[in-house]
RNA sequence: CGGAGCAUGGCGCAGCUUGGUAGCGCAUCUGGUUUGGGACCAGAGGGUCGAAGGUUCAAAUCCUUUUGCUCCGACCA
């Protein structure tokens, strides 16, 4: 590609409305433009970079075994409701009407549709296992999009289904598919770590995220410095090492905290650490009121909580239900005669005595609670989002808790759809089984952003080669003498001949501009050819990851660059 | 959905408090001088100031309503 006829516009400044450096350094790169808000139109460099990364997952899909299909982005509401996800799925989904006034939704993903298709043609046992995906445009009305293609409404994204006739089918379909992943990522050139996740909505028996780090990112990992172990912290297991608490404790009573609604004013009142209150957390769990008791210091787990009561909707209590069930305003709950369904207590509260909880009144609260004497906690177990003075749920190891962006996904679902789709086949025997399923997904215009999180300085974007939208870009920086331009001409078909994906700038600009609009759009590779090299008879190289620059002899210009290219791609491999 | 902020040429912003002929930088076009890290000089074009209504002799500016965008939170496969 020529430069001077492309449509790369680039943009000295950050639009005001980007906040995170990818979305500034997409827009500036000429990459992308904002539709309205969580839509992009993706110009031609995005488009590239986006194919580029679709490339590596077509084939590494293709090696697992998977095959290529592509299904409609409308979908009818009867499928939805089939499964139920027509009343679950929320305000994500967007629903609108036909001419007929009959129901539809754009596709937020597709286990419904491919449910459907498998179930009507699929009905033995030699017949599976059946693994299909598709690279396809989704949309999801995110309450808030942001970040760019970070969080946008309509995304790129590769979504993957199996279908099994056994645990063990589905067991090697979801192997196969997370040995893919950890490929793909690699050869996308990211810094990744597969983690344990929760399954969320999507339901199933278990699943994996793929987590690029990065600062930006805005899930937190827990992983183990001394073993394999990672996992989304909504996951991650807490250990409970602690003995119960057998001390005996005065009788409770009240006492007056004028206003301490929060853990820190009631302590500071008191004049008693964080450690010595238990915190009481009101939950709407599928209508019914729930407590969870946490220490002072500690956070709640939501997510724990809707797991340990297979729950399906969940949210915290709202200030006028906190006010119905504890006859008390927001801040001054607590367990002692709580009137609600459940009340359940993370493990480390076990035996717990002489604690200061809220009174269920306003401005007041009460000493020396014992939670055995005083409460009749429903159950004691692993409420609370795990801290970095927690051991390593495995091996006991110190936990660190970097950030990740999301880009991958994966589930074994078991039989959640295949069942309420009734996606059957006939075993050996002749008997009707259902299908053991299986999704995954990678959010592909979520992985160019992430790499450029990860990937950047103050020049712009510094793209993983098999990421950049070309590999090398070369700067005639003298195109109106002929004797450059040609000899750039020559250098472009010649590196073309090699299959590389060429952006040549000759357009009639300033060297300066070049060389910043260069470093801007990140490729791997730059080359630079003006008067003064042709004269001596070399091209300038420089290395965009490493900053470092060479020369190259025009003499001998075709293995040179290649010894080169190998250096600029070993900079690459990830450790 | 709750809280906050913003909306003025293609982009980035000033002007608004205290109403009085809409400005700057970048970009664009013309001419000239330049030419190895976002050049300089001279000139030119381009804006119903998000929309609607109101106050006023007069509104970008004050008031009301509304739409959109961004951030924080909630929420989220």
């Amino acid at each position: 590609m020529r430069w001077s006829t492309a449509y790369i516009p680039t943009l000295k400044e950050s639009p005001a409305d980007a906040e995170v450096i990818s979305h500034k350094l997409l827009v500036r790169a000429g990459m992308v433009r904002k539709l309205t808000s969580g839509l992009y139109t993706y110009l031609p460099l995005g488009v590239k970079a986006i194919n580029n990364v679709a490339k590596v997952v077509r084939e590494e899909m293709d090696r697992a075994g998977f095959q290529e299909l592509l299904m409609p982005m409308v979908q009818p509401a009867d499928l939805w409701k089939e499964t139920g996800r027509w009343e679950f799925y929320g305000k994500e989904l967007l629903r609108f009407k036909d001419r007929n006034e009959r129901d539809y939704c754009l596709g937020p993903t597709h286990e419904e549709v491919i449910t459907d298709l498998v179930r009507g043609e699929v009905k033995s046992y030699r017949q599976l296992p059946v693994r299909l995906y598709q690279v396809q445009s989704k949309f999801r009305d995110e309450r808030r999009p942001r970040f760019g293609l970070m969080r946008g409404r309509e995304f790129v994204m590769k979504d993957a289904y199996s279908f099994d006739a056994d645990d063990k089918g589905a067991d090697s379909s979801y192997q196969a598919m997370r040995d893919a992943y950890v490929r793909i990522f690699t050869r996308l050139g990211l810094k990744f770590r597969p983690v344990e996740a929760d399954s969320g909505s999507i339901g199933g028996n278990f699943s994996h995220e793929f987590m690029v780090l990065a600062d930006t990112g805005e899930d937190t990992i827990a992983a183990c410095t001394a073993c394999q172990y990672a996992a989304n912290v909504e996951r991650a297991a807490v250990t409970w090492q602690g003995t119960v608490c057998t001390a005996s404790c005065p009788p409770w009573q009240a006492i007056d905290t004028p206003s301490a609604h929060t853990v820190e004013e009631v302590c500071a009142q008191l004049g008693v650490p964080a450690t010595s209150l238990i915190k009481t957390m009101l939950f709407d769990v599928d209508g019914e009121a729930v407590a969870v008791l946490v220490r002072g210091d500690r956070e709640v787990n939501d997510v724990k909580l809707k797991n340990h009561m297979h729950a399906t909707q969940i949210n915290l209590a709202s200030p006028e239900q906190v006010k119905a069930w504890t006859q008390a305003p927001v801040g001054f709950a607590g367990p002692v005669g709580l009137a609600v369904k459940y009340i359940f207590a993370d493990n480390e509260l076990q035996g717990a005595t002489d604690y200061v909880t809220g009174a269920n009144k306003g401005d007041t609260h009460l000493l020396h609670v014992s939670l055995p004497r005083d409460v009749q906690v429903s159950a004691y177990g692993d409420f609370r989002t795990i801290t970095l003075a927690d051991p390593c749920p495995r091996c006991g190891g110190r936990i660190e808790t970097p950030k990740g962006i999301e880009v991958g996904h994966i589930f074994k679902l078991g039989t959640k759809y295949s069942e309420a789709m009734k996606a059957t086949y006939l075993d050996v025997n002749g008997k009707e089984q259902t299908m053991i399923m299986g999704c995954y997904g990678i959010g592909v215009s979520r992985v160019v952003a992430s790499a450029i999180e990860q990937n950047n300085d103050a020049g712009g974007i510094i793209f993983p080669p098999s990421i950049a939208p070309f590999s090398v870009v070369l700067l005639n920086l003298d195109p109106k003498k002929e004797e450059v331009s040609a000899q750039a001409d020559a250098l472009y078909a010649a590196l073309q001949d090699t299959g590389l994906s060429v952006l040549l700038d000759d357009r009639d600009e300033r060297p300066g501009v070049k060389f910043k609009d260069a470093d801007l759009i990140g490729c791997p590779m730059q080359l630079v050819l003006g008067g003064k090299g042709l004269a001596r008879g070399i091209v300038e190289c420089k290395n965009r990851k490493t900053g470092e620059k060479g020369e190259l002899p025009l003499a001998d210009f075709a293995s040179a660059f290649a010894a080169w290219q190998q250096q600029v791609l070993a900079d690459w491999v990830v450790e």
